[in-house]
DNA sequence: AGCACGCCGACT
DNA sequence: GTCGGCGTGCTC
């Protein structure tokens, strides 16, 4: 046997704070040779104590790459058997933590279900038996006790132990990614072992007969589950044990998935598509069929049949021995959505939502690197999926802002799975009835490939939209939520036993707190932002941090007690509408009723039953909901996101009020839609009404180009925050002045300037945003700013660099 | 995060 | 002159 030569792992280490984005290498001891492979999980050791933490080897190589003779450290464990990471997920993560400015440890992070992040803990345990009886007594019953787990009286016991070497801390990474084990069964005689085994039996032995009985039932090398056999026939586990002892069948433990699906799918076949459909999906199989890393645009109306062209692409790639990702924004994975899917695919589906514990995540994403599943449909973070042999990737509604994560490592699902398609040469589908602006934009241009459904699959007309304009309601009637027009369309709605639904536009305002005498407006202490009332829990609430106070009777800058209570909340609508329509029966969901989980899908079905008549909710209720009983949608308040300090409020409000109008009249009977707006002359809004995408696109499109914004520029936005105002502005106006010397001409810096709500939990923020169409120092510059920003931020001074940004407020 | 190195105040 | 303050820098 020729020796096995010292070998050397690169090993990028889990080190939240104080990243250098490189990996540190380590010597793989000889205990470990042959074990560690790139893509696996490591415990090292790290810095000059004895911290202990998670890393990720993204090479081993048989030279110390490093030229000056420093010492190496070993690698202390190996944490996985197999690799977790393959190339594809390695390489992935270079280009991400690129791209996206994020430490490289994070992007790796992000690849994995959270159950495979390490869990710390720290531990004290004495060194010596020479300290007080009170001290003692505190590790009687246990050598090592949790630091976390410590009562400040200990710790202030222990304190003065530390200098004198006393005690001693001890760093555990533990991995809490654990596989559900359960015993299984198989049985190893043959039949005629097993008849002669009964023969040979005492009589009375009857639970054992009965054992012999049931094995001979089972297929030779099948292994089952033992609590499933047990179920079946009733005999406890002490026989089955019993049998294992006398050699008629073998126990062992499996890894048991968690089963997240509790209801059986019935198996439906694949729909008969129209014309328009069968040549969208042809398109689609051609350039899998060929190969080719091209990006579709897949634009069709509410209603044109997506999903099912999305199906007949997704078991076109799978005949091809091929895998398949389904990516949903997180909203639209409902119950609906995912047994859709099921139906079609069976087991061969595997899913990834929020509605998962880490458990059952980790579980479906087991199953998936197994290769157990062919399909996984999943929200944002699904892009990472480990699909070795990746044929087609869809994104469903790609205009979604859920596709963008808003804390590091900041990516857009959309970049992503542009890459993975380039990686596996397999086509992506962005679908969606109102495209953003910049995936339209490059379909005109013919970087993507565009394909148009332009025909509601039921063959119904769109439904009437109409507009009504508040601005004249509040002439003629007292101000309310209800105009008279929607109330009277709402009443015979009801009267026809049909259902509606009622959207509020709740972002930008509800309902807060303001005195008539004074004018004083009740704000969050800790933020610049007025407490929102809560009737359910009878608080004032803020909707940033959390706080929550009593509803105050007198205000408390005048002391009148004519506090009035203004805006518009899903709580108040309700009560009006309650006053309005005593006896309909009314849902309501936003996020006070959602908080619960499960409870989105409760209310859904119970909506879905005609449980209740009228749907109240936010802008939830305007996605992938499909109830062929809602004939009426009503939007209350179209305008609210207009009046915000963003460029994309126009296009959120055409694709909202567009989207919402395409849940009316989804199967036999027509839809109306009425929205209720002050900006009746809008061009978003009037768009939106005519249900007309294209002449929005060109409107927005000239707003743009005018503006200098997406898609003609780049967008990077730098955020900092700090718990002095001074410190966050001094710092954004430093960069920006950087900044100028960095940028050509050409590039503009927006700001910088205070956040619009400035303060949140005590923190000021501060931000700018540079607009740029080429600028070849701008990389190095940023890459350059997040690595010294780190030094910062241990100061408690903040830095977020945002390529991109979904929100500009 | 945690440990070592390094350069200024109040003390044996 | 020294002990120790915590600002600064580095961790394979």
């Amino acid at each position: 046997m020729d020796e096995m030569k010292t070998q050397y792992a690169q090993v990028i280490v889990d080190v939240a704070t104080m990243q250098t984005n490189q990996p540190y290498t380590y010597v793989i001891p000889p205990e470990l040779a042959g074990q560690v492979e790139a893509g696996m999980r490591v415990v090292v050791g790290f810095g000059r104590g004895k911290r202990r933490v998670q890393g990720f080897v993204v090479a081993v190589s048989a030279e110390n790459p490093l030229t000056s003779s420093a010492k190496l450290k070993p690698i202390l464990e190996v944490q996985d058997l197999r690799p977790v990471l393959n190339q594809e997920a390695l390489q992935m993560a270079d280009w991400l933590a690129r791209y996206t400015y994020a430490f490289k440890i994070t992007c790796l992070q992000a690849m994995l279900p959270a159950a495979m992040k390490a869990a710390y803990t720290k531990t004290v345990s004495l060194t010596t038996s020479e300290v007080t009886p009170a001290v003692r007594e505190m590790f009687a019953q246990k050598d090592e006790l949790a630091l976390a787990k410590l009562s400040p009286e200990q710790k202030k016991l222990l304190a003065p132990l530390s200098k004198q070497g006393k005690i001693e801390i001890n760093y555990h990474v533990k991995d809490r990614a654990k596989s559900k084990l359960v015993l299984a069964i198989k049985r190893s005689l043959s039949e005629t072992e097993l008849q002669a085994a009964k023969t040979k039996l005492r009589k009375g032995a009857k639970k054992q007969a009965q054992l012999l009985d049931y094995l001979q039932t089972l297929p030779l090398d099948k292994e089952v589950f033992q609590a499933n056999a047990q179920a079946k026939t009733g005999l406890g586990a002490a026989i089955f044990k019993a049998g294992a002892e006398k050699g008629w069948l073998k126990q062992s433990k499996v890894e048991s998935y968690r089963n997240p699906y509790k209801q059986e799918v019935v198996k439906t076949e694949a729909k008969s598509l129209l014309p328009q459909q069968a040549q969208v999906v042809q398109a689609i199989n051609q350039a899998s069929d060929e190969g080719k890393a091209q990006t579709f645009l897949l634009q069709g109306i509410t209603g044109s049949g997506k999903t099912e062209v999305y199906l007949h692409a997704i078991s076109h790639v799978l005949a091809q021995g091929k895998q398949a990702l389904l990516l949903v924004p997180e909203i639209s994975l409902t119950p609906q959505m995912v047994s859709q899917v099921k139906a079609r695919f069976g087991k061969e589906v595997a899913m990834l939502h929020s509605g998962l514990s880490d458990g059952e995540k980790y579980d479906e994403w087991r199953r998936i690197e197994r290769g157990e599943a062919q399909v996984v449909v999943g929200a944002r973070s699904a892009i990472f999926a480990p699909l070795p042999k990746l044929g087609l990737i869809i994104m469903d509604e790609e205009h979604e802002a859920s596709y963008k994560q808003d804390d590091m490592p900041r990516y857009h699902a959309r970049d992503v799975a542009i890459w993975r398609s380039e990686y596996h040469a397999c086509p992506l589908i962005l679908g969606s009835a109102t495209p953003s602006l910049e995936t339209r934009a490059r379909a005109q241009k013919g970087v993507y490939g565009w394909l148009k459904l332009t025909h509601r699959a039921n063959g119904k007309a769109l439904p009437a939209v109409s507009l009504i304009d508040m601005k004249k309601e509040i002439m003629t009637a007292p101000v309310q939520d209800i105009s008279q027009v929607l109330l009277a369309a709402i009443k015979q709605k009801l009267a026809q036993k049909e259902q509606v639904v009622l959207m509020l536009n709740r972002r930008g305002y509800s309902s807060f707190a303001m005195c008539r005498e004074c004018g004083f407006v009740l704000k969050c202490p800790n933020c610049d932002i007025s407490l929102t009332m809560h009737l359910d829990s009878h608080s004032m609430r803020c909707h940033y941090c959390g706080h929550e106070q009593g509803i105050p009777s007198v205000c408390p800058s005048c002391h009148s007690k004519r506090i009035g209570y203004y805006g518009t909340g899903t709580e108040k609508v309700e009560t009006e509408l309650k006053e309005l329509l005593p006896t309909a029966r009314i849902l309501r969901m936003d996020v006070d009723t959602t908080r619960k989980k499960g409870a989105h899908e409760k209310i859904l079905r119970q909506f879905g039953a005609r449980k209740a008549d009228i749907l109240l909710g936010t802008q939830m209720i305007a996605k992938g909901l499909d109830f062929p009983n809602v004939t009426l949608v009503g939007v209350l308040n179209a305008d609210t996101a207009l009046e915000l300090p963003d460029f994309r409020a126009s296009e959120r409000t055409f694709q909202l009020l567009t989207q919402v109008s395409g849940r009316a009249g989804r199967a036999q009977k027509q839809g109306e839609v009425l929205i209720q707006t002050f900006n009746p002359e809008n061009y978003a809004i009037k768009l939106a009404q005519k249900q007309d995408y294209e002449r929005y696109f060109r409107m927005e499109m000239a707003v743009r180009h005018r503006g200098g914004y997406p898609p003609y520029f780049y967008t990077i936005k730098i955020t900092t925050s700090y718990r002095d105002e001074a410190t966050a502005a001094k710092k954004i106006f430093q960069i920006a002045g950087q900044l100028k010397q960095v940028l050509s001409p050409t590039a503009q810096i927006l700001g910088p300037s205070p956040r619009s709500v400035m303060r949140v939990n005590n923190r000021y923020y501060y931000q700018l945003v540079i607009k740029y169409k080429r600028e070849s120092l701008l990389e190095d510059y940023l890459q350059h700013l997040l690595l010294i920003s780190q030094k910062e931020e241990r100061q408690g001074l903040r830095i977020v660099i945002d390529r991109e940004p979904i929100n500009f407020i």
